[in-house]
DNA sequence: CTCGTCGGCAGGTACGTTTCTGCATGGTCG
DNA sequence: CGACCATGCAGAAACGTACCTGCCGACGAG
């Protein structure tokens, strides 16, 4: 005898729930909740009965319920840096899209979903939505958002070697040091006398251990630094950045910007300047953006591999998520890979080699 | 006299639940909810009170449970296109990364977070999140994703008018017709004689609307059509296609791109054949990016305003999902933008008029 | 003095699952 | 032939919140 409520729920015009299905089969709850999910003990026919009932249905489990019970959504945070009230950072665009689309793709392998949320703690928005762990890039130290995670007992992984003693669960970054270094020998061998940088001012983990890095080469080397520093989320202060250091009196034959945008901006001051590349100047730039395969000439850039670094940090977040015992170590460093282009090319040797250019005379 | 599952629960060294707030504060359950959710008939001192004790426990409401109750989750569903594993699609990237952008920040304003979701039908991912509505990018005309969730009765807001009869509550995009002919105007303006076109050959909306107008104008004007179509997600197939439409015996003085890196690609082809840019060959592409203002010479882009287009379908997706009567009509166009650049510029007037090209002289 | 009303709160139910526990039934084995 | 076990399923207790309903006291009006 059906009671009133259960005539009541089944003349709900909305979406059929688990106990419609089990009325229209004819069997318990617990019968079609473990033939949907292939647990318990159940002969196949059964099975096969309540499955073909359950799509005529048109049943569709309620996501929020299954959380509730079980304690796990299946969603995954991903912070977004903001500057004012826009989410993303525009230097790292690119970077930040290739990195998102691996992160995404590997996450929806795995049967997880990622959920953009802004690096500043919205209380609102945060407390919203159940997650089950979070992929942060680039935390500051101290971050906020980041300890309340972790107070909760959420996972989180972040991609960048966090700064301060934030207790994350792993992360994932590339070797920044060695990268700047490779990349001031492959300019010195090209025939860079003063290497210049192009760096930002903002304290990221990544800007400061570029810049740091430069410092010491310059220092090894006994090369005087010429850098210039500008906030690297304001896409028109990178160009003017890149016209001071090359009006500088000390200007330097070579540089290399630590955004994506330098290139352009490098190649577009170079014109104003009349330099040729990589004649006058040797460029590199750290980006991961096609588009310089094909400028006039093409740029060499630094590659971080996003796509690897997405994917890693996705795997490493949803093994801690599920327990499972990585055998890989919770520090992965990605190694980088320089692409070299015309931009930094070694001049073809001459005859009689070209005198040190004295940088007043350019 | 506390119960024993009460106390059970109360030894939780997990996360505070309502429970625990409510017993800390000395008052009832419906007491905090209400305390806390601003509802209710409470003396200001009771709200504090309970408000006071719920932040020293840490309380933060279960996402889950209020999404059970509640029916609403605060999520909101973006779909992205997907070419064999990967999400997103190259040939959109700055714009979809900007699109998404604008519909990032415009739902955290009011409220809510955004989940990216494949748009293939990936049951297990699709049916394990609870969505309040979902933004749709390039629906394919007869989309199972769109039809099964307006199936279970969720709002659905295309960027991009959909092809077929597809049921969506409401739509946002731009006249890509009257942009295309703009552009086409604009280029015959500058003094072309033969525009080609580079046009894709999926079957989106907006591929196959720009195409229409390029074709109709071309049949208005009485101009041979001249284009090459490739498979817009193949990064180096667009390369190969510019080569083409430069290759041909009857080859275009003015070439439109309807995709983002058919400029540069573009630039390079012009450059391999000894054409300048814009004397010998006027360039216009479709593209967000800012390359197009440094490169030689800048080129003159078509700007489909996609920040615009993600807050537009966002607000207008948030509006169904509160039921807000909205006075804006369901179906919005924005407008698009030509930012015209040296690519595109009409050449200065000289003493005499240069006579027409003759393709074959090219 | 009584009755209605209103402020201030508590009890309890429902949201839709998962899963623990437990009850039959039928077969097997000592 | 009785004990036992595996099989096939049902009942019911959670998960944590929101909100409907209702109780109690106080106060003003009649």
């Amino acid at each position: 005898m059906s009671r009133a409520d259960t005539a009541r729920r089944s003349s709900r015009p909305g979406r059929a729930g688990i106990r419609d299905v089990a009325a229209a089969a004819g069997v318990s709850i617990t019968t079609v909740s473990d033939a949907l999910n292939g647990k318990g003990r159940l002969p196949d026919a059964t099975r096969r009965h309540v499955r073909e009932v359950a799509d005529r249905l048109g049943y569709r489990p309620s996501a929020a319920a299954r959380t509730l019970r079980t304690g796990k959504s299946g969603l995954i945070g991903l912070t977004v840096t903001t500057y004012g009230d826009e989410p993303f950072t525009f230097t790292e665009f690119a970077y930040f899209a290739e990195m998102a689309r691996a992160a995404t793709s590997a996450a929806l392998a795995r049967g997880y979903a990622l959920v953009i949320l802004p690096a500043t703690s919205r209380h609102d928005v945060w407390s919203n939505v159940a997650l089950d762990g979070t992929v942060v890039i680039d935390p500051s130290d101290q971050d906020p958002v980041v300890s309340e995670l972790v107070r909760q007992g959420l996972p989180v992984v972040s991609d960048g070697r966090p700064a301060g003693p934030l207790p994350v669960t792993a992360w994932v970054d590339n070797d920044h040091e060695e990268a700047v270094l490779g990349i001031l020998d492959h300019l010195a061998d090209a025939g860079a006398r003063r290497i210049g940088l192009l760096t930002g001012t903002s304290t990221d983990t990544y800007t400061h251990l570029s810049t740091t890095a430069y410092l010491r080469w310059c220092e090894r080397v006994g090369q005087d630094p010429v850098y210039e520093a500008y906030p690297a989320h304001d896409p028109c202060a990178g160009a003017v950045a890149a016209d001071r250091l090359l009006a500088r009196p000390d200007r330097p034959d070579a540089v290399y910007g630590l955004f994506d945008p330098n290139g352009t901006d490098l190649l577009a001051a170079a014109r104003r300047y009349g330099l040729r590349v990589p004649d006058d100047l040797l460029l590199v730039c750290c980006s991961e953006s096609t588009v310089y395969a094909n400028t006039e000439p093409p740029v060499t850039t630094l590659s971080l591999k996003p796509r690897r670094i997405g994917t890693a940090v996705v795997q490493l977040l949803i093994d801690a998520i599920e327990g499972v015992e990585s055998d890989q170590p919770v520090e992965q460093v990605i190694p980088t890979e320089l692409i070299v282009r015309t931009s930094s090319e070694r001049r073809p040797p001459r005859t009689t080699v070209s005198a040190p250019r004295s940088p007043e005379a350019g």
